[in-house]
DNA sequence: ATTCTTTATTGATTTCGATCAAGCGATTGA
DNA sequence: TCAATCGCTTGATCGAAATCAATAAAGAAT
């Protein structure tokens, strides 16, 4: 269960196998069918999670109709909402499981403990890091921005639908489609 | 000197001024003459800053002619490079001194110290946050994108020109300044 | 003072992606 | 089995912002 998570863990800093149990003795498991919510609008993000199976999507709902999709995870990403987990703000955004997922769980105080056990878990900072996309990327043309995905997330074009990847890349799905066609060639 | 830093710290969580005085007395002031380097691409930021007084330009350097603008601080903000400082990783794009400033430094080193006299300091975690616009932001319509501007950073409109603002803004001059033309209205 | 450069404005034109619209499998459901 | 719906593709049109271009105004440099 848990070899894909430490490996995950080990490239973040390095721990002692002690450190490494301590954190394995405190995160958990859990388990979620598609469509089920690991976070919803409006609820303050108390954990981060590692994706262990399965696939999720990270979105906005627009006036309740339209959805922007913020990001979309698969196994070994690590997840979270960085605005409402790091600022304790109520999210904007849903969490969504897409396929039948089990995820682990870490939460917010067991990180607070485990760094007043021993600093050095102050690493683990570090999955905190902000996946979203930068600036640079955003004024990129809808076919850079689909060349890019293919290089760094070639499995997302692999599990996700054409219009939440379209979504996930800022265009519409018929310019999505009408980029693939042309790439082919 | 040290208000508003002090006031920018205490929004962060509360700390006793025992606290508050072991982070003042970690922190090193830095002057800033226009056009000196906060942090040059290729070098990996070892510290956060608190702009006192000042302003600075945040920005990316495009095959070496073009500029993108990533971020524009004032007096009272925080100051980072979340890819560089976070991931320990050389960064990719330059903080550059737009008028003549001072800093307040805050380096890795002194976090962790403090985070291992006592782990509440685990709150200033929170100033990492970042502060980069988010994809919603990244697909509005100029006009919007410039409305929001004035709505939270009035002050970035009066202090840089407009060819930054624009960059930063993701559009181009000309554009920008039709915005402002047609808003006057 | 007067050149030179930079910055902003305004106009004309072009272009890329959104929108509108139709059609086509493939799945779902009565 | 026959709609009905959904996801994707493809075509036609439109529109918003980029680009190209010219000028004016403001600063900097010598």
């Amino acid at each position: 269960m848990y070899q894909s998570f430490l490996k995950s863990i080990k490239k973040v800093g390095n721990f002692s196998q002690e450190q490494l149990d301590q954190i394995t003795d405190r995160i958990e498991v859990r388990t979620l069918k598609r469509n089920d919510f690991l976070l919803k609008e409006g609820t303050t993000s108390q954990s981060l999670y590692f994706l262990n199976s399965g696939s999720l999507r990270h979105y906005k709902d627009i006036d309740g109709y339209s959805e922007l999709t913020i990001n979309l995870f698969i196994e070994g990403d690590w997840v979270l909402d960085h605005h409402s987990f790091v600022g304790q703000r109520p999210s904007e955004n849903n969490i969504q499981a897409f396929e039948d997922s089990t995820v682990l769980e870490l939460p917010m105080h067991v990180l607070h403990d485990l760094i007043a056990k021993s600093p050095s878990f102050f690493m683990l900072g570090k999955i905190l890091e902000n996946a979203e996309p930068t600036k640079e990327e955003s004024i990129k043309s809808p076919e850079d921005k689909y060349r890019t995905l293919m290089e760094n997330s070639p499995q997302i074009i692999q599990r996700f639908p054409l219009k939440h990847i379209a979504s996930y890349l800022g265009m519409t799905p018929e310019t999505l489609s009408r980029v693939r066609s042309k790439i082919k060639d």
